[in-house]
DNA sequence: AGCAACCGTGTTTTT
DNA sequence: CACGGTTGCT
């Protein structure tokens, strides 16, 4: 403990009871945690096993679990270091039946979800277009994690009787589908725990005291289940800073932190303002900027490892040369010596990478992307993961229905249309029917399935997902289809394997229904490998609790940072308290950016500067210039959106995004280009010459001295359809 | 039944 | 721009 401050070491000694610490960004918050956990078990006597400790995301607790287990030794395994989706799934598998599900349980993700909602206006016979699908689902996700049942949801929304009913339909659908959502992991742990009270009172019992990271990130729902396992031994330890507080759009409430003292009037309260992390000039920005923000507990980073750096803040003409200003530093930096994973690119949203990731790309600076499109999100993994879906789950109506006819097998709309319609009608899951059914090709279908379901109990997962692409042929019709696309999905295919082996490696009994839980609850963070040699692009939500030597945030602009649909002063102070871990991401240097304009969504707009540049102290800023060596645009020629698509290895290799559920779009390089002083003809105008060419967003603006019309000003894109270049 | 081409529309952040 | 949905052809 010599390492410690006294606040830390005061934290970590509290008394049993209610435990707040607020605890700013870099202040060893998880050393805190830890050294809490390790004091428990050595000087309280805790066993491992009667110890919670709840984080939000997977990294965090697996970083948890590392670092007790290098602290304790082999005992730390007994505790329970979980994120509240993991904690409660294992409960929930326990003992759901209670509930009336199967252990067998499906978790179904946004996306499944949404498609759930869509079958719902189908059966109510309501518009899609009049009720977006996804915009329904996050309507029934905030009610859900707020606690709000179907039957009381008009108290809440005036005349929302139609979302009351799709939302009763919802929920019907995924009982029938013997399926969770999101939302209901949490939901039904509550309803599992109100409704049997020894089930609560076992983990009463069970678990002597509660920790909870990121406090300040809990929902209602959440904070609902800390109250109900702690409140026989009432050691509740929470670890939280208000001013880190992002996940409002999730359900997360700030009036959880900020009202803990109110709740538990007898707290220990301790607050850590001691920085680790960052230099003196990140960190009087960081307190500058948060300090516009009203309601917060008030607290000012410090430390005593000197200024540092001022932070760079550099204008771009547009988004191009923004990027290029990004690759640039970074060619810089590593060209001094420095290494390219000191690199980390943040942004407000995933659309900004694209143009980051072409700038890169073209000084061959390796990189890697954490989030967007997920591996698990792409249509291939989709497909494999449904079939594994419904071998561990056959009343999986949702998984059944997208792969019945994948590769296509004779089984057409309106044969899934008559299964679905007798399911309907007996109240059975439509794998009930298929098994009855006389239709040839169904029949031939429930075969492949019966065939493979037999062998779930007795074959290792890697040998049954061989036998599952054997017996399927989804791999031989990708690979005779012997195009590009298809070679990338067939490898991706194969890639899964790779990860179902990893889990067997990783859980010597692990079984399906498990995979697919570890699946469902994984996200992209967690692959981000701190040891390879690559900048890291990711959103600002993303970089939550990790650090990097320099960080650039990109995009600082009125509309895109903060948001342009969260300009209410309510979604304003979560953006800055967005802004506010960005900057308290770095530890030595920050180089912020803006462009004046910008091509997003295949538009191209000028916004105003962001109004956080103008909330940081100018004594900690410095303009940078804008360095590029040779213009890379000067003589333009329209890049091509050729997006590398699957070559080389499929997952976690830097330059790949999946493009959703159709093909790759691969947008062969257009051959017309104009320069500057070449001769042109144009049909309408004549013969001129090329004055000028500016990028401008994906296409570019070009000038043409035209011999009997004058000067004119065309779009690149649109002329070529015209005009032609003289040779 | 299956495929290709077209149109219209929405687009933050994520456990 | 990129998706989903629809239409129309084979």
């Amino acid at each position: 403990m010599n390492k410690l401050n006294p606040r830390q070491i005061e934290a970590i000694t509290a008394p049993d009871g209610p435990v707040l610490v607020l605890a700013g960004a870099g202040s060893g918050k998880t050393t805190v945690l830890i050294e809490r956990i390790a004091y428990l078990i050595r000087e309280r006597g805790v066993l491992p096993y009667a110890i919670l400790a709840i984080t939000f995301t997977k990294k965090a607790a697996e970083e948890l679990r590392s670092r007790l287990t290098k602290q304790l030794g082999i005992g730390a395994n007994d505790v329970w270091a979980f994120t509240f989706h993991a904690a409660c799934s294992k409960i929930l598998r326990r003992d759901i039946e209670r509930l009336g599900y199967t252990k067998d349980f499906t978790i179904y993700d946004t996306d499944d979800s949404a498609r759930i909602v869509k079958m719902c206006l189908n059966d109510l016979q309501l518009d899609p277009k009049q009720f977006n699908p996804r915009a329904m689902h996050a309507c029934i996700s905030r009610e859900k994690n707020a606690d709000v049942p179907p039957s009381r949801y008009e108290e809440n929304f005036g005349g929302g009787k139609q979302i009351q009913e799709i939302y009763t339909l919802y929920v019907k659908r995924l009982r029938l589908n013997n399926a969770l959502d999101f939302d209901d992991i949490l939901l039904k742990t509550v309803e599992l725990f109100e409704k049997n009270p020894d089930v609560l009172e076992f983990y009463q019992r069970k678990f002597r005291a509660l920790l909870v990271d990121e406090y300040q990130d809990t929902n209602t729902l959440q904070y609902k289940l800390c109250a109900m396992l702690s409140a026989k031994s009432r050691n509740i330890f929470v670890v939280g800073d208000d001013d880190q507080s992002i996940y409002r759009f999730r359900g997360a409430t700030i009036e959880n932190i900020l009202s803990f003292e109110k709740e538990y009037p007898d707290a220990t309260v301790i607050r850590l303002e001691q920085n680790y992390r960052s230099t003196q000039n990140i960190l009087t920005a960081a307190n500058n900027l948060i300090e516009n923000n009203l309601g917060r507990t008030g607290k000012s980073l410090w430390t005593d490892t000197g200024s540092g750096q001022p932070i760079s803040l550099c204008r771009a003409e547009n988004d191009y040369y923004e990027a290029d200003y990004i690759a640039d530093c970074i060619e810089r930096h590593v060209n001094g010596g420095g290494k390219y994973s000191d690199m980390a690119i943040l942004y407000r949203i995933n659309a900004l990478s694209n143009r980051i990731e072409e700038a890169l790309r073209r000084r061959s600076i390796p990189y890697r992307v954490i989030g967007g499109t997920r591996f698990f999100d792409r249509a291939e993994i989709r497909d494999m993961l449904a079939y594994l879906h419904i071998l561990n789950n056959p009343a999986d109506d949702l998984r059944l229905t997208r792969i019945i006819n994948i590769p296509p097998r004779g089984i057409g709309d309106k044969t899934i249309g008559g299964v679905i319609a007798e399911a309907a009608a007996k109240g059975v899951p439509m794998m009930d029917i298929i098994k009855q059914s006389a239709h040839p090709a169904l029949a031939r279908f429930y075969k492949i399935y019966e065939n493979l379901r037999d062998l779930i109990d007795t074959m290792p997962l890697t040998e049954l997902y061989d036998t599952l692409l054997e017996t399927t042929g989804y791999v031989r019709v990708l690979r005779e289809k012997n195009d590009f696309e298809s070679d990338g999905r067939a490898e991706n295919v194969m890639e899964l394997k790779s990860t179902i082996k990893k889990f067997g490696d990783d859980f010597a009994e692990g079984t399906l229904s498990e995979f697919l839980e570890s699946v469902s609850l994984a996200t992209d963070v967690e692959n981000y490998d701190a040891g390879a040699n690559a900048a890291v692009l990711m959103t600002i939500h993303s970089a939550k609790g990790l650090e990097f030597p320099t960080v650039f945030i990109a995009g600082l602009e009125e509309g895109i940072f903060p948001s342009l649909r969260s300009l209410d002063p309510m979604d304003l102070e979560e953006e800055r308290r967005l802004c506010y871990v960005a900057i308290t991401r770095a530890r030595r240097q920050l180089h912020i950016t803006y462009s004046a304009s910008r091509t997003l969504y295949g538009q191209s707009n000028y916004s105003p500067v962001s109004r956080f540049i103008g909330e940081l102290p100018n004594e900690c800023v410095e303009k940078a210039e804008h360095a590029v060596k040779a213009a890379p645009y000067g003589d333009m020629r329209v890049e091509a959106t050729v997006r590398r698509t699957t070559e080389g290895r499929p997952y976690g290799v830097s330059s790949q995004r999946a493009t959703g559920s159709r093909p790759y779009s691969v947008t062969p390089s257009p051959e017309v280009s104009f320069t500057k002083g070449s001769t042109v003809n144009h049909k309408a105008f004549g013969r001129g010459t090329v004055t000028n060419v500016s990028p401008m967003g994906g296409d570019a603006l070009i000038e043409v001295a035209f011999d009997t019309v004058g000067t004119k000003r065309l779009m690149q894109k649109t002329a070529s359809a015209h005009m032609t270049v003289e040779s």
